[in-house]
Formats: structure tokens, C-alpha cells, sequence
RNA sequence: GCCAGGGUGGUGGAACUGGUAGACACGCAGGACUUAAAAUCCUGUGAGCCGUAACGCUCGUACGGGUUCGAUUCCCGUCCCCGGUACCA
């Protein structure tokens, strides 16, 4: 009889959830060690293929360093607020919530048929108001929190309210808005509240900020990047535009020299620090003031309709009498400007400055347009409006812009400049103006180029000008004025010093990092725990916490575009101020997860410091590399801030990282007739072979309504409330979909689930399966090709065990040499390659020893109690199974000792040497292992097939690397 | 576009620090067992070539160069694929 997966997989994993086999305490006398994964998202699909895979690695490392002596904490929990959840609920009306409780029932029970290792007592799950208090609790802190540089970290709010009253801001060195005015006590004193706090939310490490975001009227609600596909939104096809709202910021900028330093600590990939760092782009460079030219008059009439969207805010502000202090008259829309400020790497470049180019969404836009240049200027806004952020940047061979009819002075050669706008500069980044340099910037000729603006070279070692920008720093300076003859080094000291001696500019260090937005007009997040009183945010009282979500009647905008909040009825702070509308981003809730495991059901606290304090840091962290500048920067930013208020003790969170390479999908695409797109039409859809005669939109169909890429008609339309009516133009009576490989991804709908593999072939042979698929980084396609193999290993271990006839044939006689080096042959291949987390190899270590025993028809208990703890990590229940058939107490192999390598048994008497000439092997000699390198030459010069090979020739030089190979070079 | 990763037989992959390329598996082909099938076991399996055969030869790690006694591995350039690109998580 063959093993009996179904009935042996399910009496372990009852046996362990009986018997908390694997719940963790706080225990000092043993050393700790924390796996940790990146929690799920509990999508409405179930866990896909691709989950596991990370989880297996991770529960494999749970497990081997169980067996190697140390206290295991491996949790699991879920990111449980989002996106899908609310989408489904927009669509069936049904609460988020329940959607969410039913999600997550469905991923415990395929989590617990996998056999992880998990402590189950120590589950979160974000949506859960216990655990999103503590989230609220830390937004409040860095509310009441602000950077200072002094102290490089994050410092109490009511000290620097009483710094300010002290003696102002004059001497407080603390990171805030670039606007920012320098004031002195007595200033402060005199301020209203409103100024105060205004003041103070210049300060604070979260703060509400104008942000642009994709706006589709149609919908009349904001979009995820990823739910808009060439300018119109995936979900109808209504337009999107940019428009400015007002939304929660984080001020990660503030910690961004931290998070650069912090990378050097931890052991991660290069590429993943790469990542960051790049993400984070530190540089090093000046800010230049260019002061505006003669500018005749504002053309612009700031309510015209064109500007009405982003300008609303400002409009809000100066309604607001209070708001119009004398500070903020600076920034009032109705003064002029009178300079523009740009950042520049290369200010040694500035004499070659021929145009500047401002963002189209620039504040100043309206006071630079001249009345010839405003239809023009009107076009280009409204053109680049319509286009994504990414679309921006990626189009660069494409120029476009276009002038405004203003200039500006060059400071340095009192130079006329002219302002153009262009998409490639964004409002977010910098000052969203740069200086034109094209002798210098490929991008800058390009536009010198197409608008035909002077390219003036500035280094006498530029070479090919005309034909393209030359970045070159080597030469001397010609045409700059009081740089001319310098090298670059002088050139960028003098020009510093000038900036900062005449005050128009001065030594800067710019990051390309922007501050996060942290508000989404969304209903399933957390609430922002403030409230508005006079226009301005106050938090609750801590006690107050957590603020639950109210009810509302439909997961939709208001009528007036309010996020869904606003439809809550009555839902106000002490019943008078109105709370925050928007709710947390996704990355709220899983910036800090990984202290709640620590101590999941603290109330008072979020974990306690004695757990803190015993767990500190995560030293496996196991997830997908598509969170590189998302999740792992955002965790690292809030790590670091809670050491700042001394309630964890690392300043890295994550102490090694490995990045499981994704499970790609195989996805389908129904192809939508173009023509039938927006509201109120009738979709069309057309079959893959007949889509090239219209104008189509590829869409994403699931994949599991697709079988062999013919599309189940029925279920389609049944699938979305919008294709009930749906018409499909079919080939063949059948209707055809595209096919292609991507991640695999609830969004995709390509998701394929692991129930059915569990189901045919066990859990061990899915986790066998999963790691022996390759590199546990490398990315691949999902197929089943080769399990097989995997489910027959699981057997032939079985019969090491039983014969045939199902006969026990276990003996306890003493082991032969061979067994024995069969045995640690696989001991030390198993350790040292788990310790450098190459799980794909020890699946084959172990295939090998199982087939070498099976060939020595080796039965015999001092081998087979070894190989059962060495494969325990990867196929636990077998594992179980057998470790208590050889009489071992039930239940305790995940507590056992991994085996000691013995050296011994490898010990080799003689080697056999590849004998290699020029390069390719010609023989093979076996030698003593302790010969000499001269012996070994000696018997090679006088080696017959040497001899052939040599044709005579001289033998010019013999390699010999002891125990590798043997060159002879002729 | 930019940032980062990858490309090895029909397929997944191995080769750890520059040292016999293709371990281990899938698939396929042939054989054993069986009335038959399944399961299991055995043999072969990168491409091409020579030979009766043991054996041997040439090519071969995306493509083109380079460094080296020796390169899948290091360097330069090109092509293709995948992830991220700030509101998917």
C-alpha cells in the first residue's frame, strides 16, 4: 500500500493545532530568532500559488532553527484593509467587513492545510479596530511630533511650542515646509491660535498638504495610478485628470539621511539597497534664484476657469480672513512673484543657461503668461492635465512645451531668459522649475533643439555640441564669467560662495524622495483620528481611541465628491466638528505589524517593552520585491521614529531580507471594442483572432472562467454587473482570449489556487514542489510540469520505510560506511545550504540520499531517524509521521536536534583529476588526495593522452589545482 | 524614459570563491512486471559528426567583443523578458 497523505497530512495538523505545538513564549534562557512575512492582503480569490512560496522558505528557516536550538517566533496575520474589499462592496453593497472576515477564514484554512509552523495565538489583522487603535495611536504621535536636526530625531511638539514662545524659530533647526518664515517670540506670541497651529503644521511629522491626485469626474472619485489605462479609467473609460486635494502627508523627507545610513546595518540584497537609495536620490547641488523680468501685468484673471480646480484650495484659504496674516500674504495669489528658484546639480554650468522651464501645474503659471502666449499656455495645461505622471517622464524623445512670454535675469550675466513650460518637469520634485543648460543635458539640448534656443558651450573639453550635450566636468571654463579657467572643483566653490554672499541662492542637498501622502478617498482604511475646527486639524484624546469605522449607506463618493466617509450620518467629534473624511493608506496598517505579533493582544500598549525587548528585531524577513521603495521604506520610516520616542530598541526594523521572486500568472484578455467604452453603452467585446479589425482595449477576464483561452460565456457576463448585456463577437462559435505572462495578482484575476494540489498530491509535495522550482528570488511562470517527481520522492521515502506488502522494515544494526557517508554527505549539503537559503538545492541533496539509499536498500534506524529531521522542515507531516513510527514520543520532531556533520565519513582516499589541455579536458588521472602538486606534474608530463595531445609540441607550463583540475598549457 | 533583476537542453533548474557545463527532476523513447492499464523498476536522452565497437571529434550557457592557462561565472557593448516608478498591496 502506498503512504496515505490525505489521512497521515490531516491527523499531524490536527495533532499540532490540539497541541499548540508551536506556540511561542518569551523564554530568556534560549536564543531568539523572528521569521517573519509580508502578511497577505486577503483577497476574494483565496491564496494563490504564489503566497506559499515565500511562506514555505520561511517556515523551512522557522523550523531548522527550531531544531538547531533556538526560541521560533513565525506569526501570521493579515493586511486586511483595502482596495478590493471596497470594490466588491461598491458592487454587491455588501460591508467590507464581512467580505474581509470571510477572506481571511478562507486563508487561515488554506494557511493551516499548508502545515506552517505559525503561532496562531499571535494573528492580526489590520481592519480590526484592537489593532488599528495602535495604528492611530502612532499617527498621533507623529502629529505631535517634529523633526530636529539638532537632535537628529523626532522631538515633542509641546517643546517646540515652548522653544517658539521663547525666543522663535529663528534658532530652532528642525525640518519644515520650504516656505517657511523665519519669525522671533515675540512674533509668536502675538499669533492668533489659528497662526499658531497653522504654524506648527509646518512642523509636525504628518500634516494636511496639497497633493495631485487622478481625478475622474465620471466615477466622481480619485484613482489608483493602476486603475488608469491611457488617460481614462480601467473600470468605463471615463477621462482622468490631475487635480490638486487637499490630503495627509507624512514628512519621511526628514528621515531620509537615516534611511540612506540605516542600509549599511542591515543584510540585504545590493540591488534592493540600490533601489532605495536611488528612490530616496540624495544629491548634492545649489538652489538659484532667477529674478523675473520686467513683468508687465498678470494676464491672467486667477478665477478663469482653467486655473478654477487648482486654485480652489488657495481660494478656500483667503476666504478665510483669519488665514491672511502677514506671513502668508507672501504666498497670496494676488501678489506677484518676483523670482523663480531652481535646483541644480550643476551649477558650475550656469553661464550656458539659455531658457528655464517651469512644471505646467506651477503656481506661477498664471502670473507669467503674457495675454499673446495665453491660448497657447491654456492648450499645453490643459494637454499635459490629461497625462499621467509616468507617461510624463517615460515620452522623452518626444518634445513639447511651450513659451509663457516671461524671462527671467540670470544672476550672473544679467541674461534674459526665457520661461517655458514643459511636461517633463514635475511640480513634486524640487522647486518644479529647472534651469536649461543644453551645451550640457541631453534633455535641455533636445529642447534648445526643437525651440531653437542658443546651446552656448561652457567647457573648453565639450566636444560635438551641435550634435548632441556633452555632460562632460573635465576642462576649463570658457564664456562663464568669473568661473572662466577654472576647473570644476573652483568653479562650483566660487559660484557657492557668490550665491550665498549676494543671497540668491545657496549650497543645498535635494532628495528626490517627496513626502508621503497618506490620505485615501476611500472608505476601507482607518480613520484619521483629527478633527476640524476652524479649518484646521485637532486630534482626539488618546483615550478616545480607537475611532471605529461608522456605517454608511453605499461605498461611494458624496454627491459634492467628498470621500465615502461624508455620508456617514451624525459623524462628527463631541457631535460638533467634522472629522477627517479620507482614511489611511494601505501602507498604514503594515508599517508597523511586526511588534503586534510580538504581543498580539495587548490592550494597553501596542506590545509590551518586556516582548520588545526580548523579539527587538525581525531577523528573516521573507516577501516580494515589488514592496522595495513601497512598504520597506515606509516600515524602515516609522521604525525609526518609534526609536525616536524610545519604545523599540533597533534602528532597522528588518535585519535580513530575502526577496522571493514572484510566481508570475498566466493571464487572459477579452479585447473591448473602443467605439462601446463610457456610460450608458452596451460593451463589445471581440475574440482574440478578430481583434486587429477594431479598435480595442485589452482588459484583464479571471482566469479561472478561461479554460484552454476559450472564454466561459455564461460566467462572464455573470462576472461583472456591467456584462450582463455584454455582446461578444466570436470565431468559431467560441470566444478566444489573449494570453500572457505577468504577476500574479488578484487585480489580474489570473490567480490559481493551491487547494487543488493539496488536494491531489499532499501539502509536503506542494512545499517539496514550491522550493524546487528554482531560486527562491528568481521569478517564474507557475505550471505543475514537473510535481511529479516531487510526490514520488514522498513515496520512495516511504518505502525506505515499508516494503511492498506494507511490511515495516526498519532495523536497528549498525550502519556501513557508505550509508554513513550518504547520510552526512546530505547533512552538511542540507545545513550549509539553508544557511545561505538556497532551498531549491537541498530538495535535490535530499532526492539524491533517498535514491543512493534506496540503491544500498539501506532500512536502517540510525540513518533513517537523521534523514527524517533533515527533511522535516520541508515536508513536516511525513516527517511526523515517521519520527513516531521509529518510536519516538508523538509530536516532537520540530523539537529535535538537526544532526551533527561528521567529517569522517567523506574522507576520500584518492582524487580523480580532470587533466585538461589548453583548456579542454582529455583525461582523467586518480591520485592519492595527499599527493603533491610536483607529483601530480610529473605523472602528467609522462601521461600517454598527454603525450598524444602534445604532437611533439613543448609543454609550456602545467596548472595543477589541488583537489580541481590539472591544465597543461602547450 | 529612469531604477533594479534576469536570459544555460524539449521543460524547471545545477555548477557555492574563475577550474570536468547540464547535478536533481519533468517530459520523451525503449525495456521489465501485467490479460491489459495504472503504479513501480531498469536503460537512454544538449546539438552535430566519425566509427563495427570501446571510444573519439566539433559546436554549445541570449548576441558581439575583451581579460585569463582556463569564463555560465569577471569587464565593455547590443537585444529581449520581468518588477518598481510614489493611490494595487
Amino acid at each position: 500500500m502506498d503512504y496515505n497523505y490525505r489521512e497521515v497530512e490531516q491527523k499531524w495538523r490536527t495533532f499540532w493545532e490540539e497541541n499548540k505545538t508551536f506556540k511561542t513564549e518569551i523564554n530568556p534562557s534560549k536564543p531568539k530568532y523572528y521569521v517573519l512575512d509580508m502578511f497577505p492582503y486577503p483577497s476574494g480569490a483565496g491564496l494563490h500559488v504564489g503566497h506559499p512560496l515565500g511562506y514555505i522558505a520561511s517556515d523551512i528557516i522557522a523550523r531548522y532553527k527550531r531544531l538547531k536550538g533556538f526560541n521560533v517566533l513565525h506569526p501570521m496575520g493579515f493586511d486586511s484593509f483595502g482596495l478590493p474589499a471596497e470594490q466588491y462592496a461598491i458592487q454587491t453593497g455588501q460591508h467590507p467587513a464581512i467580505t474581509t472576515e470571510e477572506n481571511i477564514t478562507t486563508y487561515i484554512r488554506q494557511l493551516k492545510q499548508i502545515g506552517f509552523s505559525y503561532d496562531w495565538d499571535k494573528e492580526v489583522r489590520t481592519s480590526d479596530a484592537k489593532y488599528y487603535k495602535w495604528t492611530q495611536w502612532i499617527f498621533m504621535q507623529l502629529f505631535n511630533h517634529y523633526y530636529d536636526k539638532d537632535a537628529n530625531k523626532a522631538l515633542k511638539i509641546s517643546d517646540l511650542i515652548v522653544r517658539f514662545a521663547e525666543s522663535g524659530n529663528k534658532s530652532v533647526n528642525a525640518v519644515c515646509d520650504e516656505d517657511t518664515v523665519n519669525f522671533t517670540a515675540e512674533d509668536w506670541n502675538g499669533m492668533s491660535e489659528y497662526e499658531q497651529q497653522s504654524m506648527l503644521l509646518k512642523y509636525r511629522l504628518t500634516y494636511p498638504d496639497e497633493s495631485v491626485v487622478n481625478w475622474c469626474p465620471g466615477l466622481g472619485t480619485v484613482l489608483a495610478n493602476d486603475e488608469v489605462k491611457d488617460g481614462v479609467s480601467e473600470r468605463g473609460g471615463f477621462p482622468v485628470e490631475q487635480k490638486k486635494m487637499k490630503q495627509w502627508a507624512m514628512r519621511i523627507t526628514a528621515y531620509a539621511d537615516r534611511l540612506i545610513d540605516g542600509l549599511n546595518e542591515v543584510d540585504w540584497s545590493d540591488s534592493m539597497k540600490d533601489q532605495q537609495r536611488n528612490w530616496i536620490g540624495r544629491s548634492t547641488g545649489a538652489s538659484v534664484r532667477f529674478s523675473l523680468y520686467d513683468v508687465r501685468d498678470s494676464m491672467f484673471d486667477v478665477s478663469d476657469s482653467m486655473f478654477e480646480v487648482r486654485n480652489s484650495e488657495n481660494k478656500q484659504t483667503s476666504n478665510n480672513e483669519q488665514r491672511t496674516t502677514k506671513i502668508e500674504q507672501q504666498k497670496s495669489n494676488n501678489e506677484k512673484p518676483t523670482s523663480i528658484e531652481v535646483f541644480t546639480t550643476r551649477v558650475d554650468t550656469i553661464y550656458g543657461v539659455s531658457f528655464m522651464v517651469i512644471a505646467p501645474e506651477h503656481e506661477y503659471v498664471p502670473f507669467l503668461t503674457t495675454s499673446e502666449q495665453k491660448e497657447a499656455v491654456e492648450e499645453y495645461v490643459q494637454w499635459v492635465a490629461s497625462r499621467s505622471e509616468l507617461d510624463r517622464m517615460s515620452e522623452v524623445k518626444k518634445v513639447s512645451g511651450v513659451f509663457t512670454g516671461s524671462y527671467v535675469i540670470n544672476p550672473f550675466n544679467n541674461e534674459k531668459v526665457p520661461i517655458y513650460l514643459a511636461d517633463y518637469v514635475l511640480a513634486g520634485y524640487g522647486t518644479g522649475a529647472v534651469m536649461g543648460v543644453p551645451s550640457g543635458d541631453q534633455r535641455d539640448w533636445n529642447f534648445a533643439t526643437h525651440f531653437n534656443l542658443p546651446i552656448v558651450p561652457i567647457l573648453d573639453a565639450q566636444k560635438d555640441i551641435d550634435t548632441q550635450a556633452d555632460n562632460t566636468k573635465e576642462g576649463k571654463y570658457i564664456n562663464s564669467g568669473i568661473i572662466n579657467g577654472m576647473n570644476y572643483k573652483e568653479a562650483t566653490a566660487t559660484l557657492t560662495k557668490f550665491l550665498e554672499e549676494n543671497g540668491i541662492g545657496k549650497g543645498k542637498i535635494q532628495y528626490r524622495l517627496r513626502n508621503a501622502v497618506f490620505s485615501r478617498q476611500r472608505y476601507w482604511g482607518e480613520p484619521v483620528p483629527a478633527y476640524f475646527k476652524d479649518g484646521l486639524p485637532y486630534l482626539m484624546d488618546e483615550s478616545e481611541l480607537p475611532l471605529t469605522l461608522p456605517v454608511i449607506d453605499k461605498y461611494l463618493p458624496t454627491e459634492t465628491g467628498e470621500p465615502p466617509l461624508g455620508r456617514a450620518e451624525g459623524w462628527k467629534y463631541k457631535g460638533e466638528y467634522e472629522y477627517e473624511l479620507s482614511t489611511m493608506p494601505g501602507w498604514a496598517g503594515s508599517s508597523w505589524y511586526w511588534y503586534r505579533y510580538m504581543d498580539a493582544h495587548n490592550e494597553a500598549e501596542f506590545a509590551s517593552q518586556e516582548s520588545i525587548n526580548y523579539w527587538k528585531a525581525v531577523d528573516l524577513y521573507i516577501g516580494g520585491s515589488e514592496h522595495a521603495t513601497g512598504h520597506l521604506l515606509y516600515s524602515r520610516f516609522w521604525n525609526k521614529f518609534l526609536k525616536d520616542l524610545g519604545l523599540v530598541p533597533e534602528e532597522e526594523f528588518a535585519k535580513k531580507l530575502i526577496n522571493q521572486g514572484m510566481i508570475q500568472g498566466r493571464s487572459n484578455f477579452v479585447y473591448r471594442v473602443k467605439e462601446s467604452e463610457g456610460q450608458g453603452k452596451k460593451p463589445v467585446f471581440v475574440s482574440f483572432g478578430l481583434k486587429d479589425k477594431y479598435e480595442v482595449t485589452p482588459l484583464h477576464v479571471d482566469v479561472n472562467i478561461v479554460s484552454n483561452e476559450v472564454l466561459d460565456i455564461q460566467a462572464f457576463k455573470n462576472w461583472r454587473s456591467e456584462y450582463v448585456d455584454a455582446e461578444l463577437i466570436l470565431e468559431d462559435g467560441k470566444y478566444i482570449c489573449g494570453v500572457e505572462v505577468e504577476k500574479m495578482s488578484k487585480r489580474w484575476y489570473n490567480v490559481v489556487n493551491p487547494d487543488t494540489l493539496v488536494d491531489k498530491v499532499g501539502a509536503d509535495t506542494l512545499r517539496l514542489y514550491e522550493m524546487f522550482l528554482g531560486p527562491l528570488e528568481q521569478a517564474k511562470p507557475w505550471n505543475t510540469n514537473g510535481i511529479d517527481g516531487s510526490f514520488r520522492f514522498i513515496k520512495k521515502v516511504w518505502r525506505l520505510f515499508y516494503d511492498d506488502q506494507d511490511n515495516f522494515k526498519v532495523k536497528d544494526e549498525v550502519p556501513t560506511p557508505a550509508e554513513l557517508k550518504v547520510l552526512h554527505t546530505a547533512i552538511k549539503k542540507v545545513e550549509e545550504d539553508l544557511e545561505r537559503y538556497s532551498f531549491n538545492t537541498v530538495v535535490s541533496t535530499l532526492m539524491i540520499c533517498v535514491n543512493d539509499l534506496g540503491s544500498l536498500k539501506c532500512s536502517k534506524k540510525a540513518i533513517l531517524q537523521d534523514l527524517v529531521i533533515l527533511m522535516s522542515p520541508y515536508t513536516p507531516h511525513i516527517a511526523e509521521e515517521l519520527w513516531t513510527i521509529l518510536g519516538n514520543e508523538a509530536g516532537t520532531i520540530s523539537y529535535a536536534n538537526f544532526p551533527k556533520f561528521n567529517p569522517v565519513y567523506l574522507v576520500e582516499a584518492n582524487f580523480e583529476y580532470p587533466i585538461s589541455i589548453n583548456g579542454k579536458v582529455r583525461a582523467n588521472l586518480s591520485f592519492p588526495t595527499d599527493t603533491l602538486p610536483a607529483e601530480i606534474e610529473a605523472a602528467v608530463r609522462e601521461n600517454e593522452i598527454v603525450m598524444k595531445w602534445l604532437e611533439g609540441k613543448e609543454i609550456k607550463k602545467v596548472i595543477v589545482v589541488p583537489k580541481r583540475i590539472v591544465n597543461v598549457v602547450m
